[in-house]
DNA sequence: TTGAAAGCGCTAACAT
DNA sequence: ATGTTAGCGCTTTCAA
C-alpha cells in the first residue's frame, strides 16, 4: 500500500480510502491510485483490514449435510436474505458430528464472523454457549435455549401431527414413524406423531434408522425382514429417508401408494420431482433461511432484547405416495 | 493475551506458544496459562494470528451448486483428502454466475487462503488468472489453461462416447443428447457423444435446456410438444437433468426403459437410488475431490514444476433406465 | 480533502 | 524454557 502511495504521489490514507470506495477522494487522485495499484499487482489483504477495522461483514453459515437437499434450500434463503446488504457468507459443513460442528463454529468465532447461522446444529446448548462467547447466533430448524441465541424454525410438533392427520383422514390406522431417536436432538416430529396417534386412539409403531437414504432403506428392510405385519402407512423423518423407505418397499414388490403410503418431510425438490411425487410436510426451508438472515441482520443493526423465536407453520403437500389403504 | 500473561505471571510469548499447542512450555506454566485464559474468557483472534504468521492453513473451496448432489461428493472427497493435515476448508457457493464466482475467489485470495479448489468454475481462464494473483489453484472437473493452475477432472470426451456406445450396443439408433451449449464451458461430453455418433454413422439429435431438473423437464417437454419423433434413447448432461427428462417422459405416459432409454452423468446417489435405478456415467466425483486436495497439498509442500493435469477414466454404471429398444 | 501517528492482536526472531 | 522487540498490512483518529 505504501508502494502504491509513493507511485501515485500521495500518502497512504487516500489509498486506503480508494480501496474502500469512499467518496472522499478527488477523482484524479482516485484514478492515479487505481492505476498504480493495477501496475503493482496489488491485492488487498482482508485479514489486515478486518483486524484493523474490527468488523468483518461476514456471516458464518454451518450446514449440517450437503447430501440433504433441504440445506441447499436453506442456504439459498440465507443468500437471498443477505443479498445487497454488503455482507458475505462463509460456509462450513458439519457432517452431523458435534465435535466437528463445534470446531467449525469456533473457527467462525475466532475469525470474528459478525454473526453465525447454524442450520442443523446437533450439539448441546452448553457447548454452543461456550464456543460462541457472545457472537450473535441464530439456530435454524431447532430451538436451543441459550441466552442471546435466536431461533428460526418450523413447528415440527405440528408437522408430525399433520402427517398423521392426513393419513388418518385417508383411512389409515397402522401408521409407522421412522427416525433416529437416540441421536437426534430434534424429537418434535416424533412427538407430534405420537400426540396425533394417541388422539386417534392408534397404536404407535416406531422404527429407527440413520438419517439418510441408506438409513431409511436399511431400517425398512430390517423391519420387513423381521416379519412384522406391514404398516399401511409410514411417516419418515425427512424426504431423504423417505426415499430410502420407498426403495425398500418397491424392491420388495410392495406398491406405493396401493399397498403402503409414504410421507416425507422437508418438501425438498426431491419430493417435488414428478417422478417421485412424494407427499411431504413443507417446513418452508428457503423462507426459514431468509428469515434467519434477517434476524441476524437486525441484531447487527443493534436490535437488543430477548431471544427471538420465529416458528413457522408447516404445511402438508399432498402428492402421489399417499392414498386410501386398499386391502385391510 | 497480555492480560492472560499478567494473570498467569508470565510474559506474552509462552501464552502464544500455549495457544498453538507448542511443546516448548513447561507443564506447570501451560496449566497456569490455560487457567487464566479460561478465567478471562479468552478467545484467540485468528485474523491477527494469520496476519502475523502469514500462513492461514486454509483452503478455499468453491462449489458450483448445492442443488446438484455431485458437489456433495466432491466436497466429501476434498474433506477426506485434507483430513489430518491440519488444514481447514472454507467454502463458498457459486450459483453458476461467473461474476459471483470471481467475487468468491477474490475473497479467498484476499483472505490469503493457502490454496483454492474450484469445483465448477464457469468463468474464463483470463478472469481466473487475473483474480488468482498467484494463489495456488486446482480446478476440478474442467481443464483451464492457466499457468500454475492444476486440473483434476474426468475424461468427459470418453464419458460421452461411453454413453453412446452402451446405447448403440443395446440396439439404439435414434439417440438424443441434452445439454446447454452456449452457457457451458464444458463441451467435452457433447463432443464425445458427437464423435461416437459419427463413428456409428448415426444422426445426432441435440436438445438444449438448463442444467437442472426443471431444465431437463422443460427441454424434454418442449421437444415432445414440437411433435418430433421420440428418440429411442436420451443422454442427459448430468443426473439432475436426467431426472427432469424422466419426469417429462413419465408424465407423458412414456415408459422407461420400454419406450425410451435414459442415461445420466455423474453417478450421484440420486442415480444410485434403487427406485430410480438411473444408468449413469461415473466420473468418480469423490475420488476427484480427494485427488484435488492431494494436489493442493503437494503444491503447498513445495512441489514446483509444470501444471498437473489428472484425468480419470469414467466408467458406465448400468442400471434400469436403459434397455434394448422395443418397437422402433 | 490529505498526511502523520498510533494501534488492531498476534507471531517470530532474537537474546537471555 | 522464557522475555523482548519488531513487525504483519491495514484502519482510524487527529491535525493540518
Amino acid at each position: 500500500m505504501e508502494d502504491i502511495a509513493r507511485e501515485a504521489g500521495v500518502s497512504r490514507a487516500p489509498v486506503s480510502l480508494v480501496m474502500r470506495e469512499s467518496p472522499k477522494v478527488s477523482p484524479e487522485r482516485r484514478r492515479a491510485v487505481l492505476e498504480s495499484a493495477a501496475a503493482l499487482g496489488y491485492s488487498p489483504n482482508r485479514l489486515a483490514s478486518r483486524l484493523a477495522s474490527r468488523r468483518t461483514r461476514t456471516f458464518g453459515v454451518l450446514l449440517l449435510d450437503l447430501h440433504n437437499p433441504v440445506f441447499a434450500d436453506v442456504y439459498d434463503g440465507i443468500a437471498e436474505g443477505v443479498a445487497g446488504t454488503g455482507n458475505q457468507l462463509m460456509v462450513a459443513v458439519g457432517s452431523a458430528d458435534p465435535a466437528a460442528e463445534t470446531e467449525a463454529i469456533r473457527s467462525f468465532v475466532d475469525l470474528r464472523a459478525d454473526a453465525v447461522l447454524l442450520a442443523g446444529y446437533t450439539g448441546t446448548p452448553e457447548q454452543l454457549a461456550a464456543v460462541l462467547r457472545g457472537t450473535p447466533a441464530v439456530v435454524i430448524t431447532r430451538e436451543v435455549p441459550v441466552d442471546g441465541v435466536d431461533c428460526v424454525l418450523s413447528d415440527d410438533l405440528r408437522g408430525g401431527e399433520l402427517a398423521v392427520e392426513h393419513l388418518h383422514e385417508l383411512g389409515h390406522r397402522r401408521i409407522a414413524h421412522l427416525d433416529k431417536p437416540e441421536w437426534l436432538p430434534y424429537p418434535s416430529r416424533r412427538q407430534g406423531y405420537l400426540n396425533a396417534m394417541r388422539r386417534f386412539g392408534l397404536e404407535p409403531i416406531l422404527l429407527e434408522g440413520d438419517m439418510s437414504e441408506r438409513g431409511g432403506f436399511r431400517a425398512m428392510n430390517e423391519y420387513l425382514d423381521a416379519g412384522a405385519p406391514v404398516p399401511s402407512a409410514i411417516v419418515a423423518y425427512n424426504d431423504v429417508t423417505a426415499l430410502g423407505v420407498l426403495d425398500s418397499l418397491v424392491s420388495r414388490g410392495l406398491r406405493v401408494p396401493d399397498d403402503v403410503s409414504v410421507i416425507g418431510y422437508d418438501n425438498t425438490e426431491l419430493a417435488a420431482s414428478p417422478l417421485l411425487g412424494l407427499t411431504s410436510v413443507d417446513l418452508h426451508a428457503r423462507e426459514i433461511g431468509k428469515i434467519a438472515a434477517g434476524v441476524a441482520l437486525e441484531r447487527l443493526a443493534g436490535a437488543t432484547g430477548p431471544r427471538i423465536i420465529r416458528r413457522l407453520k408447516p404445511t402438508l403437500v399432498r402428492r402421489r405416495t399417499t392414498a386410501a389403504p386398499s386391502g385391510n
